[in-house]
DNA sequence: ATGTCC
């Protein structure tokens, strides 16, 4: 289907197959359209714009690969009154997300020793790798009721985290319309995983502010080069990926009596107003305020863990949130003055400046946008532009893989790997577990940004450049 | 991404 794609404006290709009006549009920079090789993911884009209530057009980002029904690095918005809700379509991990700490921390006052000492005294408390679960009683056998309706706010009442942590926090850290009567059996067995990493692509990471793009934005964000940062990379864990796995099922199951029928399993859906739809609905805000919780405990681990070690009071290090935002989600929003259901699955929303949904510290300037790189490589902070509208504010999530998981087992050597990350401290012994995600596995993660930045719809704002990684063991073979 | 096939 590639060479289909047109390009029609810089880094801008589209397409619109016979029979649909509904407009398959990705972006890609020269460089990443000749490199090009996920046809599959195209595909699947267009399977997507057959779906009742579709709004053109159905994007890809430049981090766009194949995934699970909809590719990962796509967007796709639908009419909330006729359209339907996709579970594949949000993402097995929902609200698997990314938040950011700002630190007062400079490199210069710091070395590897202490960063190595940081983070070890965080993987003691913070599990990483699949299938972990959380051995802090407390965080074993969550309330679920308080967790759905009140998400991140439920633990910083509870002590874990500032209450200016939910100022930035997207929707500050609260779903709305979480209901545990939604929840299958199977998912509520599963919520025994809060403040764990998990595996794949998932992190916790201490950096250096490498580079500043954008001085004002950056002061306004509190980013100040040389200073350390903290990242943090995780999502739901198994709870979200058992709702999506179940409500999959569901939809798949009903597609006749909801008078739907999706191309592919991956695809099931549901009319947004039906049971089937709201309760999907009810059950992913259950899922993602989860995730809201799961990243705060961790950040606030990750804070006592630096007054630790550092032996200075939280107020002098800084330990500042600048913002937790989910990249495999669905929200309702309006965008060209109809109500619709965004679908962003891989993909981050990037509100600009004025947008009324900015939380009010960041309506001047539009709200952070954060996009991990892979490991030992970089991760840039970014900013909507006034043209951001044209992919219903949202932006690429990561690098995007360039090889499979079983490839880049089999490329990789052990040495390969120690080469690639260079001098970044990795948590874990089991170099063999982490193959998969090898730096070169994935894009190059400027050549990505940059092509939604050329494109128009991006500013960069600073570039951040790991110096220690918790990653949680993955598949040896 | 994921108790990577209860």
């Amino acid at each position: 289907m590639k060479e289909q794609l047109k390009e029609v404006s810089k880094n801008c290709y589209t397409m619109v197959p016979k029979g649909n009006n509904i407009e398959i549009r990705v972006y890609l920079s020269q460089r990443l359209f000749n490199e090009f090789t996920e046809d599959e993911s195209i595909f699947q884009l267009y399977n997507a714009s057959l779906l009742p209530g579709i709004v053109s057009p159905v994007i890809g980002m430049p981090d766009i690969h194949t995934g699970y029904g909809l590719p990962i690095g796509g967007v796709m918005a639908v009419r909330y009154d006729g359209g339907v809700v996709s579970a594949g379509a949000v993402g097995m991990d929902i609200n698997c997300g990314v938040r950011l700490m700002t630190t007062k921390i400079s490199t210069d006052e710091i070395d590897k020793e202490i960063i190595g000492k940081i983070l070890k005294e965080i993987a003691k408390k913070v599990p990483a790798g699949v299938g972990k679960s959380s051995e802090i009683k407390e965080f074993k056998k969550p309330d679920m009721e308080s967790i759905a309706l009140k998400g991140a706010k439920y633990y910083v009442e509870k002590g874990f985290g500032r209450k200016t942590d939910l100022e930035a926090t997207e929707d500050n850290g609260c779903i709305e319309g979480g209901d545990i009567s939604a929840i299958p059996q199977e998912a509520l067995n599963r919520t025994d995983q809060l403040a764990t990493i998990g595996g794949g692509n998932h992190f916790l990471e201490i950096g250096k502010i490498e580079k500043i793009f954008d001085e004002k934005l950056a002061s306004e964000f509190g980013l100040k080069k040389k200073h350390l940062y903290v990242m943090i990379h995780t999502g739901s864990r198994g709870f979200g990926h058992q709702i999506c796995t179940d409500y999959t099922n569901i939809m798949w199951k009903n597609s006749d009596k909801n008078g739907v029928r999706p191309p592919q399993k991956g695809l099931a859906c549901a009319p947004i107003l039906s049971k089937d739809g709201q309760n999907y609905l009810k059950a992913m805000a259950c899922a993602a305020n989860y995730a809201f919780c799961n990243r705060q405990l961790i950040m606030h681990i990750a804070r006592e863990a630096f007054v630790d070690v550092l032996k200075k009071p939280e107020s002098e290090l800084g330990l500042d949130l600048l913002y937790d935002v989910a990249h495999n989600i669905a929200k309702i929003e309006k965008h060209k003055g109809i109500k619709l259901l965004v679908h962003r699955k891989g993909a981050t929303r990037a509100l600009p400046k004025g947008h009324p949904a900015n939380p009010p510290c960041y309506s001047e300037t539009g709200h952070p946008a954060i996009i991990p790189g892979s490991m030992g490589t970089a991760s840039y902070v970014v900013v909507g532009t006034d043209k951001i509208e044209e992919t219903f504010c949202s932006v690429n999530h990561g690098a995007g893989r360039s090889m499979s998981r079983k490839k880049a087992r089999s490329e990789f050597s052990k040495k390969d790997f120690r080469k690639q990350v260079g001098n970044v401290i990795v948590s874990t012994s089991n170099i063999k577990s982490l193959l998969d995600e090898a730096p070169l596995a994935y894009k190059d993660i400027d050549e990505v940004v940059y092509t939604l930045v050329e494109a128009g719809l991006t500013k960069p704002v600073a570039r951040l450049k790991p110096l220690g990684v918790i990653k949680g063991e993955g598949e040896e073979a």
